[in-house]
DNA sequence: AATTATTTTTAGTCAAGCCTAATTTTCACC
DNA sequence: GGTGAAAATTAGGCTTGACTAAAAATAATT
């Protein structure tokens, strides 16, 4: 059974969701800042949503997910990542140009649709930015990632997913040419900035700033 | 500049197109029956769409779109369209199951992706029910049908769209294997209850009521 | 320990969209 | 032309999800 929530419930589960990693939980300025509204906003909606069993809310302390809320978000995740893969890998667009539709597009509710969409796209793994997409039961893929920063220098790696991808970083990646599946050596790090240079298989050399670095999250090849 | 419309305005907007033919203009209570909705919560929204030049109320005569309301009608009903084709001709649905969820995706708002998903589809002329998807610009596909009721013995025919597809009729075309481009030709009518019997090309023969075969638009071949 | 700064909650307001009930208008029919 | 039914509007109320401003709690700093 399948609770049905309004988009603003779901847009708040699904922040909690982001913001909650392992133990900690989600505080109200945070979730509030996510989804650019007030505090005030946030705490009525943890009422709420605690009142539905959604949510575990410690007034003061923040919010954490209750497993059915956690459920639900996962399924905003599958959702939002699924149509994200559409986007790009059928209609062409930019991976610099799904997020604010799929933000809509995840609130469309119908089951069969996820299943027959997730189907059509060959149950895909990972979303346009090497996201993890979970499965119908919830279940992550596993893969292990090492961010481009830490790398040593004569490393040979391939980008496999962009940490926290925001409009204007995979902007500059776009403008340099760096996607998901770029594969490259180490050439030198400068532990002053951080800043990383690389040499591509295909040729070019590409130099990033340790603030981009600390976003590349690398697989060892 | 596209108005940006809430979903109630846009439902609203849609409804009102739908009931309007020729010169006629909708009627309050048609409106609310059409949403589940009240002819006071109608009413309601009648005012605010006049103040937003998108429609002509004329109290107690019912409202009538504008030229801006008319191109946002055309435009949800591209949208409505284009992607209950997308459900049945790549998601497989059948055509008796997209309706409801092609009425959350009308409202998904992004210029960028009607169009996509139109090139995508091949620029579909009709959708799966054989209604007419209309272009970027709002225009209609041309196109001659004839009701099967009105056509005569002997004609040979292909079934082209179905008028007004509620569940039950598709329910019932489903269950005799009756679709989109069944050739046929009319091997009687009953003059007491309109009915008519069709010899396909398959072979199969079948027998529809007069209530039934009001909704099959035919096309002769 | 007292004083701030920050965060969170509470209290009160508002607009959007719906509702019911009462009133008004229209229209068909006698 | 008057009457009654149907439709439409008005009046008033409710819920959701937002807001601002004020009060309360927590955390950081002296
Ligand atoms: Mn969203
Ligand atoms: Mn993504
Ligand atoms: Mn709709
Ligand atoms: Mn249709």
């Amino acid at each position: 059974m399948t609770t049905s929530l309004t988009r603003s419930e779901e847009d708040h589960i699904k922040a909690i969701h982001g913001l909650q990693q392992a133990g900690t939980s989600a505080f109200t300025k945070d979730i509030a800042d996510r989804l650019h509204t007030k505090a005030s906003s946030v705490t009525d909606m943890l009422k709420k949503l605690a009142e539905k069993g959604l949510v575990k809310h410690a007034p003061y302390y923040g919010a954490t997910l209750t497993t059915k809320g956690r459920r639900q978000a996962l399924m905003l995740v599958r959702k939002h990542r699924l149509w994200e893969t559409f986007l790009v890998q059928r209609l062409g667009f930019g991976w610099d140009e799904v997020h604010e539709v799929a933000e809509q597009l995840e609130h469309v509710g119908s089951e069969k649709l996820v299943e027959r969409l997730d189907e059509y796209l060959g149950r895909p793994a990972f979303d346009p930015h090497g996201d993890p997409i979970p499965d119908a039961q919830g279940r992550f893929p596993e893969r292990v990632t090492l961010p481009l920063v830490d790398c040593a220098v004569g490393e040979r790696i391939r980008l496999v997913a962009v940490k926290d991808p925001s409009d204007s970083l995979l902007h500059l990646l776009n403008e340099k040419g760096i996607g998901i599946g770029l594969e490259a050596e180490v050439r030198a790090r400068q532990d002053f900035d951080g800043s990383v240079e690389l040499r591509t298989k295909q040729g070019p050399v590409h130099v990033v700033s340790g603030r981009v670095a600390e976003h590349l999250l690398m697989e060892r090849r």
